[in-house]
RNA sequence: GCGAAAAUAGCUCAGUUGGUAGAGCGCCACCUUGCCAAGGUGGAGGUCGCGGGUUCGAAUCCCGUUUUUCGCUCCA
């Protein structure tokens, strides 16, 4: 049994050979944390999302789908809570490796002066009995006055090196005042970061009048901010669902593991707005629902589990992970979350715009509780790509290395093989490739021995390979074979189109729901 | 972000005490074969991640840097 860590270097370099994903500017030594969908990546991608969209949108009447913009107006991020949460300036000890907000550290360094002017004011208090003047003695006292312009010297100096970002006068200000990790005592500090989230860009072409804008850090807000325009022009009746998929960018603090943690990903989500009350209802019917959407796939049941959390986010009263096994554990997949009426009340708060449901049933308006399903496409891809990744060992002690991607997702359906490249083999070959094509990504192969083709196509994913030998040229039948069992069985080339069509239809996988 | 390890051909890797680069697979062409990968011949492809330094001479030693993996940390 191959250890986890050789099938996850297994799955990236396969990833890699068989043009699946490659590391972005890869002649340039790669950017960190961003990869590319290569010519096969992009296919499967592309089959994932839209087996997710079926699923959501086209089989559900009461659930549309729109595709918002990934610039939004700058508010957007102040109501929805991103803005404030990450603004913090942050500073490492190297030693303890504890992490603090450097301008506590220093308030804190000016509340320790502060108890000493306490301190002085006592002795003295004690010493001058009922003639003492506090006000007098904080205005004369050497040492008071000393100690008091230095809180007044620090915290203005702090306030104006962080308006002007400048972050490592913190860090000098931090040294200079020999503060130390509260823990430790260690004065060995990394330098002063500014840990936001979001990616900035500025909308306007020259500088001066540039308006500061953030790449989207999750698609939610888009739905959000169209809430009432898709309920009015859809005439949408609670409870109703926006679905979407799209592109989202973290400015992740460490963002590692292939593409399970990008700083550019792409999101499926869809927030279902349901009457307040009946959230626990929707959230139990979703976290079943998106679970066998998941099942569908016949990925094993075995590498899924719920993961509820304990401590939730602000927004949310109830939430739960669909975790994968990745080959590096069990991780997040898909996020189903109870948001409450949190974003839409935030919402009508920062734009002054009533975002309101009225319900007929109850004669009244309210503002909808949401219900949320969010998956990562680029972390399914992951889950798919490394759990269809397998290595064989046959009867004849040869190991096949087979990509059993589920058929209704994989990039190529069919390759179709010559057995031959003579005889009028690879001409009616061709034909064949020309009449699927219409319904199919195949692929055609003429080159080496067949038994390499069939090979290289398992490795690449491809369901089914169809060979054409000198038996076609007498009774127009040519042999199909399977990827997964290696069995092969002779059809006839005007049944191809079914045969294939019923195993990779969406509509037969998305029956086993 | 901290710490550790790694980076040599498309992939997997070798390269001795420093003496200017190799294998297997893959790829391309031709020949041969023809149903479960590795027949023959020929060929393309690497300034050894990048930048400095030491040295007569660096893939090899030193420093910096980038990228990746692992552990810690973070994850609204």
């Amino acid at each position: 049994m191959i250890n986890n860590d050789d099938h996850f270097k297994k799955v990236i370099s396969h990833a890699k050979e068989y043009g699946y994903v490659f590391q972005s500017s890869e002649i340039y030594d790669g950017l960190s944390a961003v990869y590319d969908y290569a010519q096969n990546g992009a296919e499967l991608k592309k089959n994932i999302r839209e087996y997710w969209w079926k699923a959501m949108v086209q089989m559900h009447d009461n659930i549309v789908g729109i595709d918002a913009a990934i610039f939004m107006h700058p508010t957007t991020w102040k109501a929805s809570g991103h803005v404030d949460a990450f603004n913090d300036p942050l500073i490492d000890n190297k030693d303890s490796k504890k992490r603090y907000r450097a301008d506590v550290l220093i308030e804190e360094y000016c509340a320790k002066i502060e108890a000493k002017i306490d301190k002085e004011v006592e002795k003295a208090a004690k010493r001058f009995g009922e003639a003492f003047d506090k006000a007098q003695f904080l205005g004369t006292n050497q040492r008071v006055v000393e100690y008091q312009q230095k809180i007044d010297a620090t915290l203005s100096r702090m306030a104006r090196s962080l308006e002007k970002e400048d972050l490592a006068d913190v860090k000098a200000l931090i040294e200079e005042l020999e503060i130390a990790d509260p823990l430790t005592g260690s004065r060995n500090w990394t330098d002063v970061k500014q840990f936001n989230l979001m990616f900035g860009t500025k909308l306007g072409a020259s500088a001066d009048n540039a308006t500061d804008l953030y790449l989207r850090p999750e698609t939610a807000q888009g739905i959000f901010v169209n809430f009432l325009n898709v309920q009015k022009t859809g005439r949408m009746k609670i409870p109703f669902g926006i679905a979407q998929t799209g592109k989202a960018f973290r400015n992740e603090i460490v963002a590692r593991q292939f593409i399970f943690r990008m700083r550019e990903f792409e999101q499926m989500e869809m927030q279902f707005f349901i009457k307040p009350g009946t959230q626990k209802e929707w959230f139990d019917y979703w976290k079943e629902t998106r679970l066998k959407w998941h099942l569908s796939l016949g990925m094993g049941q075995e590498n899924y589990r719920y993961h509820d959390h304990e401590k939730l986010a602000h927004y949310a009263d109830a939430a739960t992970d669909i975790e994968f096994k990745f080959p590096f554990g069990f991780k997040e997949l898909e996020g189903i979350h109870s948001r409450t009426d949190f974003d839409l009340k935030q919402h009508e708060t920062y734009s002054g715009k009533k975002l309101q449901y009225f319900d007929p049933e109850l004669n009244e308006s309210y503002v909808p509780y949401v219900l949320e399903t969010s998956i990562g496409l680029d972390r399914m891809f992951l889950a798919v790509f490394s759990n269809s990744l397998v290595e064989e060992v046959l009867e004849n002690d040869t190991t096949r290395t087979v990509l059993k991607l589920p058929a209704v997702l994989a990039p190529v359906k069919a390759a179709v093989l010559p057995l031959v490249k003579k005889d009028g083999l690879p001409e009616i070959a061709k034909k064949i490739v020309d009449d699927l094509k219409w319904d199919f990504n195949v692929d055609y192969d003429d080159k080496d021995a067949v038994g390499r083709r069939y090979r290289r196509q398992d490795a690449n994913g491809t369901p089914f390979c169809i060979t054409v030998d000198h038996e076609t040229l007498e009774n127009n039948t040519v042999t199909i074979r399977y990827r997964d069992t290696m069995a092969q069985e002779r059809v006839k080339i005007e049944d191809l189109r079914d045969i294939i069509k019923q195993e990779v239809d969406m509509k037969n996988w998305l029956m086993k729901m």
